[in-house]
DNA sequence: GCCATGGCTAGTA
DNA sequence: GCCATGGCTAGTA
């Protein structure tokens, strides 16, 4: 395993419950501002194996990337019990998050 | 080659 | 809606 990707997990993990973050900033604060879509390849395979939570994870706009509807109502759900607030149909405002 | 992005245009209203 | 971007896992040889 590759440092930058240790840290991208490290920092996933490192989520709270009731928080969010976003591709980018994870990818900038793992040391690489651009590598949002590595972020995305790492939730996407990794995610069970090293129990990543993420579902905390959106897009820069505060929207749920997923496309698959089943997917994306379990992501949702799943922030809903968490007690992340949704504006009206499927998005976060990530201002209430400090982004 | 993959990928669940992001940011910036063109083009419509 | 388009396309440049980044870092590498999974899987074959």
């Amino acid at each position: 395993m590759q440092p930058f990707t240790m840290l991208v997990i490290e920092q996933i993990k490192a989520i709270p419950a009731g928080k969010v973050m976003t591709y980018g900033g994870i990818a900038a604060a793992a040391g690489s501002p651009r590598a949002a879509r590595q972020v995305v390849r790492i939730l996407h395979s990794m995610s069970g194996k090293y129990q990543l939570p993420w579902h905390r994870v959106v897009n820069a706009k505060g929207e749920i990337a997923l496309m698959d509807d089943e997917s994306r109502f379990m992501q949702q759900s799943l922030l809903k019990d968490e007690g992340v607030e949704f504006i009206r149909d499927g998005r976060i405002d990530l201002s209430v998050y400090g982004m």
